[in-house]
Parts: structure tokens; C-alpha cells; sequence
DNA sequence: TATTGTTATACTCTATAACTATA
DNA sequence: TATAGTTATAGAGTATAACAATA
């Protein structure tokens, strides 16, 4: 009897595990924050602006590497849904920050997020988790030292 | 005089960590692979192919996550440009194989995969390595676990 | 001049739905 | 009926270019 097995010639390269690993985590989170009406990009920009009272969206669009042409629709929808608010800062600066409703969701995306890492951590040690992020981090330094 | 240190939040988390790294290899390995005029996924197929001669494209999806409507573009591309032949198999099932010129291109493809890859992974030890791509395959075993 | 924010737009990926052909 | 392949299409996410406002 003949079988054939097929095999996956991209399973050692970092690069594929890397996208794999990644979009698998994504698309768990993404599930999570689905019925409180989060994206997982609007996640990353409202703890941004919690984690640093007014900061302006170019500065968010740094730390993300979202363009900044790309920050200006999200903005919007976050003023228009009352999450953030702003105020005129420098030249045309707008310094952002959460509103209570803002501070609200970020409080719970952040128990939805715990919930989530640790499913995808859950047979790791703290060292293991620890060194793999560390890892992680050095893979993409290079974008990193831009900043 | 004051400082605001601005820091990321999101910076401990394994889902972010797993993005940023992903994001940083993949633009580096389409830059890689551009004036060949493969595409990342494009590469992928044509490798799945070339260790798995005969294969059919919705069995390539199923390994890559690639939807079945999403193949057909690519693969009639691949025909078009000479890559890949194909011929009727079981059913509507049609087996597809590298041509000379696709088995060159996967050839030279493979070889600034493995600079690209070892760019990334230079200063980690081949335990290291090994380690970190383990501990990835962890991260998404749920999706490996369906096939 | 350099930076911020905005608009328009295009391209790639990805997703669903509906259809045909074959076992 | 289940599977393979195709087509059309819609939604993200991301890219560039151009513009106005401000230091």
C-alpha cells in the first residue's frame, strides 16, 4: 500500500512559524474584543493614549507603525464613539485621552486580553514566556532602533 | 525640567511581540524576493509544490490557510507565467507540478530565503533557534490540530 | 521648512456566497 | 451528497500623494 506524506517544507523557517503563530493569536483576539466592539487596532491605540495622557495620534501612529493618513479615520471613529476626547495641543497637535467611557472599555478589553494571552501561554513557564518575548523583541529590532 | 517618557504597554505581550516580528520578517523577505517577481505567498505554494509533486491547490490552502476562492487566482497566475503545469487528477481534482522554469525559481527563491532567515536568526544559537521555532509551532498547534 | 492632521485613492489579503463539474 | 475549482464581490489593512494649518 502506497501512502504519501505530505510535508511542509516552510516548518523550520522562523518567518512562517513567526506569521502563523501570529495570525493565530490575532484571530482569537480579535474574537474576544468582537462584542464589546473593539478592533484589535482601536485596542492598541486606546491603551496607548491610556498608558500616556495626551499623546497625539502621529506619536501613536509611531509606536504602532500605523501611517499616519491611516490614524486620522481611526481617531475619528473613537471621538465620535465618545472613547477619546482631545483638545488643541501644539500647532496642530491634538493631545488625546480616554474619556470615562474609554477608560471603561480599556479596562475591560485589558481582563479580555489577559484571558487570551494566558490561553496561548498556558503550558509555558514565566522564564519560557519571558525568554520568548525577549526573543521575540531582538527579531525585530532593527524597526525598533527607527524609532 | 520635565520628561515624559512615553512607554508601550503593549510591549510585554506575546500576541504583540508575535505581530511586530511577523510584520518585520515578512516585508523583509517580500523586499527579498520582489525583482524575482514572487510574491511571499507565491514563494509558499511554489514550495508546497516542489516537495509535494502532484499536489492539488485546495490541498495547498488547507496547509497554508488559503481559502479554496482565494487559490484560484493564484494558481491560474502561476499557470499563466510558466511556473506550474497541471493535468487532470481524481474528480476535478487537478495535480499540479513545477515546471524547469518554476524549479528554477524555487531554487533561487530557497536561497535568499535562507540569507533572509539568517539574517534574523544571526546572533541567536542554532538552540536558540531551534527553541524559538518550537515554541512558535506551540503557539498555533490549535490550528495544526485541525487538519 | 518641517510637522500634524485630513482626504482621496489604490492595492493586497482575506472572507462569503453561488455556481459548475465530478466522484 | 461531498469535494474541487471558479467567479464575483465585499471588507479589512495598508500604501502613496496632495493639501491646509501651524510652528
Amino acid at each position: 500500500m502506497e501512502v504519501t506524506v505530505i510535508q511542509n517544507p516552510l516548518e523550520r523557517l522562523l518567518g512562517y512559524q513567526l506569521r502563523r503563530a501570529s495570525a493565530a493569536m490575532l484571530a482569537d483576539l480579535a474574537e474576544a474584543l468582537a462584542d464589546i466592539g473593539l478592533s484589535v487596532t482601536e485596542m492598541s491605540v486606546l491603551m496607548q493614549i491610556e498608558a500616556n495622557s495626551d499623546i497625539t495620534q502621529s506619536e501613536i501612529g509611531r509606536i504602532l507603525a500605523i501611517k499616519r493618513a491611516n490614524m486620522a479615520p481611526m481617531t475619528a471613529s473613537l471621538l465620535e464613539r465618545g472613547l477619546v476626547a482631545r483638545e488643541a495641543a501644539d500647532g496642530r497637535s491634538q493631545a488625546l485621552r480616554l474619556t470615562d467611557e474609554g477608560r471603561t472599555a480599556c479596562a475591560e478589553a485589558g481582563r479580555r486580553i489577559a484571558a487570551h494571552e494566558a490561553k496561548f501561554l498556558s503550558d509555558l513557564v514565566g522564564a519560557e514566556r519571558d525568554a520568548l518575548i525577549a526573543l521575540l523583541s531582538r527579531v525585530w529590532s532593527g524597526e525598533q532602533a527607527k524609532r
